[in-house]
DNA sequence: CGACTGACGCCGA
DNA sequence: CTCGGCGCCAGTC
């Protein structure tokens, strides 16, 4: 099968377990894209409404909500990252404290490519 | 074909 | 901390 660009960004996203938060730049490079976080943020912006997908634990490098704060993204963002216990202070998350750090191994057997 | 546009990121001032 | 600039690329106009 041919996995599109997208579809590696999705399978990537849903590799992210509860509690914790990726950046774009970390997803694209996960998904094998170096370099193109902004595709990512396309991709994510692409996903069907049908499709679960835990869009809300993607964050900008510096641990921002990338929507602007006091927007509706952002306030719906934030709320689905605090019901599983991570905090959201100034619209921004301390990486340092909920930041994912994958396990190569489990990585690799998760998205087998 | 070129110009513009993003749910981005990094580096330098 | 803020700004500006450049790289990135799929879509849109």
């Amino acid at each position: 099968m041919k996995a599109s660009n997208y579809t590696k960004i999705w399978q990537t996203v849903q590799a992210i377990p509860p509690g914790k938060v990726a950046s774009y730049g970390q997803i694209a490079d996960f998904a094998g894209l170096p370099g193109r976080a902004r595709l990512v943020g396309k991709a994510l912006g692409m996903v069907p409404d049908d499709m679960q997908l835990p869009w809300y634990r993607v964050l900008r490098a510096n641990g921002q909500i990338a929507f602007p704060s006091g927007s509706k993204g952002a306030e719906e963002q934030k709320g689905k990252l605090q019901e599983e216990g991570v905090v959201v202070l100034n619209n921004r998350v301390r990486l340092q404290d909920f930041g994912w750090r994958p396990d190569l191994a489990e990585l690799l057997f998760t998205l087998k490519f």
